[in-house]
DNA sequence: TTGTACGCGTTATCAC
DNA sequence: GTGATAACGCGTACAA
């Protein structure tokens, strides 16, 4: 078992950089030598060792992706696994690998590590904040990073859904079916999912001509925990519709509303976010926003390769676009 | 911003040797050198370039990870997301990095990328066959890894739950309940888990004096559908209980049971696996086996460490224990 | 205690 | 087409 540039070249009689060029693929080498260099280190399966390459190239073909651990478990939650999973995709079609960083609180010396030359061409930042300390600092350090989710810095590039449109959708769906005490309980406010969450959802209220109130409006934190709190307290101000910023805030309402004995969708129609697998299977079967992480992550991963072929540009943003799925909860027939 | 360990000497007056003496604690330097020198490295913001340093010192601290997604969306069952979460913890506790590589079917080469000499110091593969050509080939390339799931192969250190002892236990639970007919849906029986949950199950039969019966018996695939479909059979067959060898498929089995109109715990208890969070929301709340996925990942990480460190070492294995976890379904009291 | 010099395995720039 | 040879940035005997 041959481990080096040298021993292969040594064994098929040529000299380093002939075996460099034929593993690389170049064009300037002859076919016969090709041939029998390649055979041998087929025969012998040698592979370039990756780190020389990288320290010699300058590229490590290594993507640093780096999720916050905000609360704990927060891969639990479906939207993480399927981001995670659209990045690895992507990355594996493209030839490249994922340093995954799990951060937990305090990691700004994480950050540090992953940003650190040599070791990733670039970052995926899954930053849910609007201003983000961490993606200021990997810009300071000239990092080439794509953020998941919006950010206010002008600087970052960024890819995100179509938040606020498709809040706006959801919530004019309710109001179209002639609900007007529509109430929303929403993600915790810091981030901007959250934010466009409930712009989109006011944007709705406004062309509908029906008034913001704040009472019909409860923050939150995406968890079903959270979403069954957030009910119970929008219950004493009689909503006849919620618009949950995600399902399983919508799944702990339904709960609650259950417990309550308020029914769904007659008394209280509901509206979810994300559509996870039990969305589904929730009794009724849950309207909600099918937004797509898998996408999201590909879109990141190729946004990110681009950015690294193209150091010059920044701030660039795309926009994925999500889709309302209509099912029962929302007590419109199924359509 | 400096870049190099050689415009540091040059700031600070010293050798580069003197630096990387600094950088890496080295303790014989003077303690007014070692200051100097640290202060510009702090001033400058310096960091050792993580390539350069592998390839000089022979190791890298990135740990890869390699989860085969056999079915589409495996990380959608919590059992990864825990695992992950694990081994991503308990790296990041040992400064070690992690390279993550989702495998998609026919990923020989992404093994082969993964354990190339330089990438990464050890493998962590979750790998659930009982001899799987890619672990053989692991062992092959002679790459310093950790199965995580049993292994036939006497080379491969593995950590795994204590599958076998839980199964029984669980299975004994419905026995010494007084139930007689104990029906069990197990889990693709090329899956070493999926084995020794079926042998558990058996080993309490044959404790109670029970007839083990093909009849009761049916193979799934740890799916919802999966324990859907093996319920509905098995009902042909009339069981008093069921052993379901994971939540999931618990979760599909009362389904099909509620559709039956079958009541559970009363005509059939039901007995699941793992403990994800919807196993306690069930309704009745399942009984089922806690294994602690978060755990097994980072006993993994642990034993791969040490096999780094010592590689003489080979063939060791961790057994973990898991916990019978009483609900309702199972038609005990709380207890 | 500090510095010199070589090696890690590649890539890339030259000549030939 | 092919082959020396100089980087790449760092660790580490060995010498001083």
């Amino acid at each position: 078992m041959a481990h080096t540039l040298e021993e292969i070249a040594r064994l098929s009689g040529v000299s380093r950089s002939t075996v460099s060029r034929v593993i690389n693929g170049d064009v300037r080498v002859a076919a016969a030598t090709r041939e029998r260099v390649a055979a041998i280190v087929e025969r012998e399966g040698y592979r370039p060792n990756r780190t020389a390459q990288s320290l010699a190239s300058g590229r490590s073909n290594v993507l640093g992706v780096v999720i916050p651990m905000a609360a704990d478990g927060v891969l639990a939650d479906p939207y993480f696994s399927r981001l995670l999973h659209g990045i690895a995709r992507e990355a594996d079609g493209r030839d490249q690998f994922v340093m995954l960083s799990l951060a937990e609180a305090g990691f700004i010396h994480r950050i540090d590590e992953v940003a650190r030359r040599g070791m990733v061409d670039g970052v995926v930042f899954s930053g849910s904040h609007a201003s983000d300390p961490f993606a200021d600092r990997l810009v300071e350090s000239g990092t080439i990073f794509v953020n998941v989710g919006r950010s206010d810095n002008p600087q970052v590039s960024y890819v995100d859904n179509d938040n606020v449109s498709s809040a706006r959708q959801a919530t004019a769906h309710l109001l179209r079916l002639g609900r007007r005490r529509v109430a929303t309980i929403t993600g915790p406010l810091f981030a901007t999912v959250s934010q466009d969450r409930l712009t989109g959802y006011r944007e709705a209220l406004e062309q509908f001509g029906v008034r913001y109130d704040e009472e019909l409006v409860f923050e939150s934190d995406f968890t079903e925990a959270g979403g069954r709190v957030g009910m119970r307290r929008l219950l004493e101000h009689r909503p006849d519709a919620v618009f949950a910023a995600s399902d399983r805030m919508a799944a702990g309402a339904l709960n609650e509303l259950r417990a309550a004995l308020v029914a769904v969708p007659d008394d209280v129609a509901l509206v979810g976010f994300d559509d996870i697998p039990l969305a589904q299977q929730m009794e009724p079967p849950l309207t909600t926003v099918r937004q797509n992480a898998e996408q999201l992550g590909a879109a990141a991963v190729a946004l990110l390769l681009d950015l690294i072929d193209n150091p010059s540009e920044s701030g660039r943003r795309i926009i994925l676009p999500s889709e309302l799925v209509v099912r029962s909860s929302c007590g419109a027939g199924l359509g």
